[in-house]
DNA sequence: GCACCACTTGACTAATTGGTCAATTTTGGT
DNA sequence: ACCAAAATTGACCAATTAGTCAAGTGGTGC
């Protein structure tokens, strides 16, 4: 069963990922929660922390599953990583990317928000570059600076879910991704 | 001199570049713009035609200067396309960039900024596609589809500019840019 | 000198915002 | 059964929000 704090950091989730953090009304989180506004401040000190806490939990628990595989195979890195990125059915590009739509929204206006996003979109990067040191270290790539190009793949991830957002078409991000596919290949 | 509409337009880009549109607050960008309320809704509607009038006119404006020299060279497309990039001079990485921005905040929320962002990040496309085709026309490059190409590059500039806001990092942007201008050149 | 009109002023409203808090109910330990 | 702590309820508050509007100003053409 659902606490009230899951439940408070779920419904935050959804609104803020909906809405932007200062487009979402506490207000409705509560009313979808289903929660009461004092209940909400017992959990939480103000709607700033409910916002911090639920991001950071919700991404972080996200992108350990996403990226756990790379622990636990032996060989063909670089095509698995592949095909995950290749699977639409994972995103959701009428809201975008949630990392993306918080640094953008909230990095530049509030000190607590750009500390999180920096520790977000640099675990983001870590775990890109890990999948492409596994890669080299199996021989399935050449030995290259895999710091950078985790930074230009992320950059090109993020940059194609925009895209997509933007055009409201789907295949954008597709053909991004397979340029940048073609692109990675080139270090086979 | 500036006239009462001007000052508005010009405020508002400015604030709501900053806060976002939802937190971009009227009376701050009235107070910024030195001009009062009643004349503002003499102008405009609401806050909403406000913002839309000045994202249009601003970044279509500064789109236009931007490309313009496109039309005016005969060759050397690539290297000034280069040149133009490597430039941090130009950029906000605080703020990031004001056309992303919108996306990633109003894309999903209202039609009408929805319709606005779609044809302005067309615009920007066609800009670089048109780069492109003078390029190939003068045999810089080799023939290729150009407008994947194009979605290619300005999602991974995007993504660039996401990068160094999310870093707090300049760097991040110019590492990017390299890597990128290392795939064009394979087009050579 | 007067009539017209674009523009300006700023007080006002209704709704919503995030936040407070005292009273109450529920829970778990002994 | 009893008690204390944890959790819940919902009325209330001050501040801010976008938006309204009647009254006024100043310039231009006639």
């Amino acid at each position: 069963m659902e606490t009230t704090r899951e439940k408070l950091i779920n419904a935050t989730f959804d609104e803020v990922f909906s809405h932007g953090y200062q487009g979402a009304s506490l207000s409705d989180i509560l009313a979808k929660a289903g929660v009461h506004k004092g209940s909400m401040y017992h959990f939480f000190a103000n709607k700033k922390e409910l916002a911090l806490a639920s991001i950071e939990e919700t991404i972080l628990q996200k992108n350990a599953e996403k990226y756990r595989y790379v622990e636990t195979y032996t060989s063909g890195f670089l095509e698995e990583f592949y095909t995950r990125l290749r699977d639409t059915s994972v995103r959701d590009f009428k809201r975008g990317c949630p990392i993306a739509n918080i640094v953008q929204e909230m990095s530049n206006i509030d000190e607590d928000f750009n500390t999180l996003m920096k520790s977000i979109y640099g675990a983001f990067r870590a775990n890109i570059k890990a999948i492409l040191d596994k890669a080299i270290e199996v021989k399935e790539m050449q030995p290259c600076d895999t710091t950078k190009l985790a930074l230009f793949i992320t950059s090109t991830i993020e940059g194609a879910i925009l895209a997509a957002k933007a055009s409201g078409n789907a295949q954008d991000y597709v053909d991004v991704i397979e340029e940048l596919i073609v692109h990675i290949e080139r270090k086979r």
